[in-house]
DNA sequence: AATTGTAGTTAACGGTGTTAAGTCATGGGA
DNA sequence: TCCCATGACTTAACACCGTTAACTACAATT
């Protein structure tokens, strides 16, 4: 049994570094740049053998993006250890995800351009258990408190959570891929946006 | 001279027939299907015919963009027309813009896919006379009657300006994109962001 | 009638994601 | 020890893509 187990860690180890790489080459050059024949290249393998390891390359983007939000996630919880109060809980945890996202731009255009097929039906996606899935109830539980504590007003709980992120994604999105607009300091927006909504919602 | 202007008139009602097919396939098959060749296939000519046209690829998308962009100014104009209050104005325009991008998903794509690229440079971009910059401008005079009149309190033009965009650009893109995750109905979203902000900026 | 300009073509280049078929080393059973 | 089955990996190919260079055919000007 000695030898399964072997090649079972080898074919791990190997796929890890094929994410590796293809996350590298993707931070290089960028997502229109990247294919799968250079990813090949890069790892001194035929552009088939990355099938062996990979559906097909949006299944390799959709695992590069698990990867991202796995350590999205870890940051947030990070967050959640500190005693802060609701709102302050929120807030914190709506700049880190603005500021990780923009800190690793091109992972978030997978996410984003791969978005489409990436996780499957709309109506299973709560119980998959995904680490976009885990970042959102997160998310979802930030919000709980700001409403049960009365900070924020009466209001659906779910339509708030997506709207909210929705924005902080509009922002992300926005400085991430405008190129023909003099964008202004990031930092500035997501102060701006943050602190307008947060007193929007308010009781 | 009248030889010249036929085909002058000819040449731009040809590139008019592209353009128009061209929206009518991205319509038909989405951004990821549309290629120059199908393009080509569809209105009976060559694909290097369409290089006579435009330059390349992202020169027709941004065609179709412009195009967008003049009927979505059209709209606002129109807004601008009734007597109403800067706030109640604003809050109108923005839900004609977020209306009018998910009435055209598919344009929406070609506008936000071809960004990169599609413009010039960013501090060109207010010396540019393109319906992106129209359109913007009149977003930017609707929210500076909302600081002259007092709704808002006083905050910084050009990043209130672009904060508001950006959210409204973020709920559009989400809705358009999110193929995963079981989104609530448009126009609550809409309605509680815009509610959101406009409170949130309030005197 | 010869010349020039030009709309449109064909053929090709270099790239893409992906699949079918084949090679070849190696561990396990006889 | 020999055979063979497994499976990692490769080669070759398919069907696309955007784009360019070179060519053709035709009509207007000279």
């Amino acid at each position: 049994m000695g030898f399964k187990e072997r090649q079972q860690r080898h074919k791990e180890e190997f796929k890890a570094e094929i994410l590796e790489t293809a996350v590298a080459l993707f931070a290089e050059e960028g997502y229109a740049k990247f294919s799968m024949r250079k990813l090949a290249a890069r790892i001194k393998h035929s552009p088939t053998t990355i099938y062996l390891y990979f559906r097909d390359k949006d299944d390799l983007l959709l695992q590069i993006c698990e990867n991202l939000y796995a350590s999205l996630l870890h940051e947030m919880q990070e967050l959640r250890a500190l005693p802060l109060p609701p709102e302050q809980m929120l807030k914190a945890t709506c700049l880190s995800y603005i500021r990780y996202n923009l800190a690793n731009p091109e992972q978030y255009k997978v996410v984003f351009f791969s978005n489409p097929t990436l996780y499957g039906r709309p109506e299973d996606y709560f119980t998959r258990d995904t680490m976009s899935n885990r970042c959102w109830q997160n998310m979802c539980e930030n919000i709980d408190a700001c409403l049960t504590s009365g900070f924020f007003r009466p209001l659906d709980r779910d339509i708030l959570a997506i709207v909210l992120w929705s924005a902080m994604h509009g922002l992300v999105s926005s400085l991430i891929f405008t190129k023909d607009f003099p964008m202004p300091d990031p930092e500035a927006m997501a102060e701006m946006l943050l602190d307008g909504l947060l007193k929007g919602y308010r009781a």
